[in-house]
DNA sequence: TTTATTTCCTGATTTAGATTATATTTTTAT
DNA sequence: ATAAAAATATAATCTAAATCAGGAAATAAA
């Protein structure tokens, strides 16, 4: 609430800068990107856009998270990627020319850059550097489906849950003084579930044996991990 | 076997013109592409490349049908996506930086050109076209990518399979002189299994199915799409 | 052709995980 | 602060699909 805009603020001092897609133009350039974008706030459970509507332009996060989800016929969600600082969102339809195939939604308060359609376009075609590294995210976004798809058929849920602890960790964990893995991102269980594509119930279940082994602690929403190598070994992933 | 190369043939000819990502390059560039490329013959079965090796370069299947499959710690086979003519294949890796975290097979006698990693990247770089379709051809794969992800939470072992055939039905369907499609893929009942993650038993079992319902009919290993709107009905698709 | 091997199919049994139900805790709203 | 609503937790039951088992067709090999 408070202060709405301190925003626009500058393509320099983006707290993404190193990770997202604009890193490598120089001054001039990005200050041109910085022309054309639209900061907005997103508040937690708000929508940046809506399975089924047409694309305007892209969203770049600045901060916070964001989930990318698809509802099904019978209403149940499933969350098919997060987006976290530096990600893209909505770069897909543009280039695909189709409608949004799934709904972003911020998970927590979050600073999101837009982008004009046209201008973005034009940017792919001018700056090789951006075309590169859309590519890149897009390589790699492939890459994680393509392998949360296989886990699905090869991993029951015990495995895929450890899976998604590990990959929170790499994305969001932060060390602590005493050792512990923080993951600076709160989910509902009912959001954690429909990751891995489970039930709540049943991934509350598993969460309790994770603790009850010792390998994760809990504080309020926040998790900690505590054993990596054993939920390594469980989760089953060669590295 | 018999005649080896009647390739390299030019990529003016290649069948899967229009499809590809080099469609909009002019005559002279075009050339410049066929001068910098290796036109293989894969027979059945053969291996393009192997999950965990560095990647040399990107593969546009010419004619023919491969199999991306990623196999997991128990020597399970999934199949994660099926690339036929004008797709690419281990573009991926190549702007990740990453090892292939796939292998691809050939599921029938194909023609594959290989292009050198290096000239894809400069290609990328000046031709603003190319950098557009593949980032049109990733954005499409991610988009169906997460569809089958969230199908795997959403929708039943017979759901999928629907959706599976309807799938195959655009990718590689052909209306037959009596009206019947017919899936222009061959395809065993376990690689299906593995599409849709299941058990090969499973899917035999549905298959019988809606073969006794008069949804498919099937000639060899090759299968007939007779009742679409029925398919459509039962998989839950809203198009 | 005959044999061997792989793929396909069907039935019986088992099980992982969904569903249902209920209680408790946490968060949000008044 | 208190009430209402939402999220979390645990247990009991049920079911979709995996696994196990065995045989028939189809392919490949000898």
């Amino acid at each position: 609430m408070s202060k709405k805009n301190d925003l626009p603020f500058k393509c320099d001092d983006c707290p993404s800068q190193g990770k997202g897609i604009f890193c490598e133009l120089e001054a001039k350039a990005l200050d041109d990107v910085g022309e054309h974008k639209v900061v907005n706030n997103y508040k937690k459970g708000q929508t940046l856009f809506v399975q089924g509507n047409p694309p305007y332009g892209m969203y770049c996060v600045s901060k916070g998270n964001i989930k990318v989800t698809q509802v099904g016929e019978d209403g149940k969600e499933s969350i098919v990627r997060i987006a976290t600082e530096g990600d893209v969102l909505g770069h897909r339809s543009i280039f695909t020319d189709q409608y949004y195939n799934a709904t972003a939604t911020a998970i927590e308060d979050s600073n999101v850059c837009f982008i004009d359609k046209k201008y973005i376009l034009k940017l792919v075609q001018q700056e090789p550097s951006v075309a590169t590294n859309l590519i890149g995210k897009l390589g790699r976004d492939l890459g994680a489906a393509e392998h949360r798809i296989s886990s699905f058929y090869q991993k029951n849920v015990r495995e895929r849950l450890a899976e998604l602890l590990l990959l929170l960790k790499e994305s969001h964990g932060t060390e602590e003084a005493d050792g512990r893995i923080k993951l600076n991102i709160k989910l509902t269980r009912e959001e954690m579930a429909s990751i891995i594509g489970t039930a709540s119930e049943t991934l509350i279940r598993f969460m309790s044996e994770l603790k009850q082994e010792g390998f994760i602690e809990q504080d309020g929403k926040t998790i900690y991990i505590i054993n990596e190598e054993g939920l390594l070994n469980f989760a089953n992933i060669a590295y």
